[in-house]
RNA sequence: GCCGGAGUGGCGAAAUUGGUAGACGCGCCUGACUUAGGAUCAGGAGCCGCAAGGUGUGCAGGUUCGAGUCCUGUCUCCGGCACCA
């Protein structure tokens, strides 16, 4: 391949192309307060999910989101808007650690080399990125507000009443405590088990626990003090305010799971101790009408009150049932799903509703982070009791008659209370609502809201993150002042992680024992930190006053545009009332469209969902929510249809594919493959296909002489034209284009593209004027191509900045049409008529065709069904 | 197990409110130009059949003049969650 002829000299016109970009700042997006910035025009904030930059450069997957989000941003700044794409990096990360902990290299030195990269291979592809708005979450001037921002997290807490953040100062000012304000602030120290991992040398958010694993990491529980983020406090929000967001209804319910709220009562159960007292256990359950055939009770085996009703018989057999858990992972009792294993305690807890005296049992099918760590077993209803009790020869209790013939053991739908006192004959839910009351009204419990979401464990013992702006002083710890900020991690001899859970810049002695006596915290933050506000600084990145002007905020927002739209359309009071309502609870994303992968379903959009929303409480952020609207692309996979990896050696290099075919072929394939959120396989036959065509479009205009020069052909001409068919089909690509593009739906536009492109090559002379108007379109596809041909040919000024066409509507009307004829639904005829001719006609026609009449022949014409320049379908018996 | 998504040619895929199934591209076949063709251009093709014709959107039913599209049941594949009381 080393001297193939191009198809077309991409080669020598790309880079040139993108040279110009760079040196006009074509795509640079003025800001509110800049000269050249007109804000009569609409905003469109289109956003890529940053990449991290690893050591492997891009891979193919990466320019398909990219890709889609620049011909958006393309066409919309080509149709009046100020268009905001920025790019960026999330360049906090492990990997950078690791290999500095291999070579003992700074982070920042292989964070910069694999920027550099990044960004060259992205250039190539003639992103129309504004690079003046360029951003890394490792920058100083970045870190600085990432530890701003989590200031504000720890100065606040969330008021229940009103349901939003509050600084705590306001709780000082009431007189609370400085205990009692670190009980409620929003990053909190807290000691809980958590995930440990001794060779990454940090502890894991739940969520990540999975991923290190499968790297092949050792990751154990231990009871450590954490800094934790009070996500559960917005749970209910989280879910509330996911509603109105344009994401796919997928995501949102991977959310909503995710978060997990179930509604059910908390019950106490009284419990005799050992040391004659009565401990008191609540527990968690969703089936409160089932309370009559509660069993037996089990704790999970860390549940606080274990050792305290432990009779002496049982004890031997407990500690030891304790501690064989407390070496199995998360993990490893899952596995374990099937098999119930668990010990009991010797004491017996009394049922409230009955009095009935029931055994508590210890198993780890409980957990203790869910619910209170107890709860109340009903086997003849619950499936995971049910096979414990029978494992235990435990009693099995009926209380719910099924509604259907099932099995009443083990039947855990609705149906009706049996065998429960006040509760016999109703049905499952007005059955919970009863007992519900019952056990409100008797103070032995009551109503209660259960989410499955835990809090955002937030400290890592690493090195390549922003360090925590706080210090210790006497057990307290307090806030670096803003004016210190960024508080930068200083550079170590020695990256290795100790192998305990130390933190690493506790070795930077010098640095974290300050004058005063007080020590730095030397916990870093996690690398979702950065990525939870890029969106915000992209608007106004170089400011460093704030973390995002108040105008940059309010423009990028949309809530400027959406002020004055309000005023327009009021004219009643009453009316008045209900549309501050409505703006008050409308879509608010900030950015109005996102493009990822689906791999950040929860994770991501979930911790930026929830900063997004303390900055809104604390009035920093207009919108409620930071996107949207949300489309997640689709894997694309080797050409062997499996996951693309390096162990099976079918990667795709998009530098490869650049360089053989150009940049707008790569473009234009990862676009034509499919459907942008569809999982496809890919081939490289395909991106050859997508390079024909746009070898196609460049030969209509040029070809190659002797000396392999490339000279016009001739054949575009500046003349009218005069062919009907070709003129519509042009029309038809504008418009077909325009509303794909529109609709995300990338692969049709450029189809249509080709058909177009297929017309002209078959016309004797293409006229300049529509041959222009295909160049207009295919411009955010190919934007290098397109912009090479409109020079060449003489146009003027750059595509890329030339407003978009519209479509002729008088184009697109044909003279003559085809209607399909079907005789008892079959289609049997085709025939053509005048556009627009009367009902009448047509049917007379459809019936007069003799292929009709073969099949009408011998039989009585009941009905005829005419659709209007489209079919006659007639039935006949 | 639970929750999502998807099943259409040899392959990637198209198909307004139900209205010509397979657009567009890959691969394949034929022809033209050519020393050559892995370039380009013109044409062909779902499947069965020489043809007429029949048949066809995972499978089985149903509604309808008409179903890839709507309804009922069922199978398979992919993704997520997974003892959440």
């Amino acid at each position: 391949m080393s001297d193939r002829r191009k198809p077309f000299p991409f080669d020598d016109f790309e880079p040139k192309w993108q040279a110009v970009w760079e040196e006009n700042s074509t795509f640079r997006t003025p800001n509110p307060g800049d000269a050249d910035f007109d804000g009569t025009k609409p905003k469109f904030y289109v956003l890529d999910m940053f990449p991290y930059p690893s050591g492997n450069g891009l891979h193919v997957g990466h320019p398909e989101g990219y890709t889609a989000t620049d011909i958006i941003g393309r066409a919309k700044r080509r149709q009046g808007h100020n268009v905001l794409h920025p790019m960026g990096w999330d360049s906090f990360g492990l990997p950078a650690e690791q290999y500095a902990i291999k070579t003992g290299q700074h982070p920042a030195i292989t964070t910069a080399a694999n920027i550099a990269t990044f960004k060259r291979q992205l250039k190539s592809l003639g992103f129309a990125y504004d690079w003046s708005r360029e951003i890394a979450t490792t920058d100083p001037g970045y870190v600085r507000w990432t530890q701003w921002i989590f200031l504000q997290l720890y100065s606040s807490y969330f008021d229940e009443e009103t349901q939003k953040a509050r600084p705590v100062a306001e709780l000082e000012a009431k007189g609370w405590t400085r205990e009692q304000i670190d009980e409620v602030r929003l990053a909190f120290v807290h000691e809980a088990p958590v995930n440990w991992s001794p060779d990454l040398g940090t502890v894991l958010a739940n969520e990540e626990v999975e991923e290190w694993k499968s790297k092949g990491h050792i990751v154990e529980r231990r009871p450590l003090r954490q800094w934790m983020l009070r996500i559960t406090k917005y749970a209910q929000r989280l879910i509330d305010e996911l509603e109105p967001l344009d994401w796919p209804e997928g995501i949102k319910l991977l959310q909503k799971n995710w978060i997990g709220r179930s509604e059910g009562a908390e019950v106490e159960f009284t419990v005799a101790a050992v040391s004659n007292r009565q401990a008191k256990v609540t527990v968690f359950t969703t089936r409160p009408d089932t309370l009559f055939g509660a069993t037996y009770m089990v704790l999970a085996p860390e549940h606080e009150l274990v050792s305290e009703i432990t009779t002496a018989e049982q004890k031997a057999a407990v500690e030891a049932y304790i501690s064989a858990c407390a070496t199995k992972s998360d993990m490893e009792r899952g596995d374990l799903n099937k098999d119930k294993s668990g010990v009991f305690t010797g004491a017996f807890a009394t049922n409230p509703v009955n009095g009935e005296q029931i055994p508590v049992w210890i198993a780890d099918y409980v957990m203790m982070g869910y619910g209170t760590g107890a709860i109340m077993a009903v086997p003849a209803h619950d499936e995971r009791d049910f096979e414990f009790a029978k494992k235990f020869d435990l009693p099995i209790l009926q209380v719910v008659q099924p509604t259907n013939d099932s099995n009443w053991q083990g039947y855990t739908d609705p149906g009706i209370a049996v065998n429960s006192g006040f509760l016999d004959g109703l049905p499952t839910l007005e059955a919970k609502a009863k007992m519900i009351d019952w056990l409100e009204s008797n103070g032995k419990g009551k109503r209660r809201i259960q989410y499955k979401l835990r809090d955002w464990l937030f400290s890592r013992q690493r090195y390549w993150g922003e360090p925590f702006p706080l210090t210790w002083k006497d057990g307290y710890h307090y806030a670096v002042p803003d004016a210190e900020l960024p508080l930068l991690a200083p550079p170590l001899d020695d990256y290795k992680p100790s192998g305990s859970p130390e933190p690493l810049l506790s070795k930077a002695r010098e640095w974290v024992e300050l004058p005063d006596g007080s020590i730095r915290e030397t916990n870093t933050m996690p690398q979702w930190a950065g990525s939870c506000w890029y969106y915000l600084r992209y608007c106004d990145p170089s400011n460093s006053n704030r973390f995002i002007s108040k105008e940059a905020e309010s423009y990028w927002s949309g809530s400027s545009v959406k002020v004055s739209s309000v005023q327009c359309s009021v004219e009643e009071d009453s009316k008045t009332e209900n549309l501050k309502l409505n703006t008050e609870n409308s879509p608010t994303g900030m950015v109005d469209l996102y493009v990822g992968g689906t791999e950040h379903a929860v994770l991501h959009l979930l911790y930026a969902r929830f900063w997004h929303k303390v900055l809104h409480d604390l009035g920093h952020v207009t919108t409620k929510e930071p996107f949207q609207k949300l489309v997640n692309q689709g894997l694309i996979l080797g050409e062997d249809g499996q996951k693309m990896s390096k162990s099976r050696g079918n990667v795709v290099n998009p530098d490869v594919v650049v360089k053989e075919f150009g940049a707008d072929a790569l473009r234009l394939y990862e676009m034509f493959m499919g459907p942008l959120e569809q999982v496809k396989p890919w081939q490289m036959k395909g991106v050859e296909g997508v390079s024909r065509f746009l070898a196609r479009v460049w030969r209509i205009a040029f070809e190659q002489d002797e000396a392999g020069e490339w000279k016009s052909t001739g054949k575009v001409q500046d003349v009218p034209c005069t062919d009907k068919e070709l003129l519509r089909v042009v029309h038809e690509t504008i418009k077909k284009v325009t509303e794909d593009i529109a609709k995300l739906s990338f692969n049709t536009a450029i189809s249509q593209m080709m058909v177009c492109t297929n017309a002209f090559t078959q016309a004797e002379v293409v006229p300049l004027k529509e041959f222009t108007l295909l160049l207009d379109v295919l411009n955010p596809f190919a934007p290098h191509l397109s912009e090479e041909i409109h020079a060449r040919l003489g146009g003027s000024g750059l595509l890329s900045e030339k407003p978009w066409p519209n479509y002729d509507e008088a184009a697109l009307i044909l003279d003559e049409i085809e209607v399909v004829v079907q005789v008892n639904g079959k289609l049997r005829d085709k025939i053509r008529v005048a556009n627009g001719a009367a009902q009448a006609d047509v049917e007379a026609l459809a019936l007069a065709s003799t292929k009709v009449q073969e099949h009408t022949d011998g039989k009585t014409v009941r009905k005829v069904i005419y659709v209007p320049g489209k079919l006659v379908s007639i039935v006949a018996n």
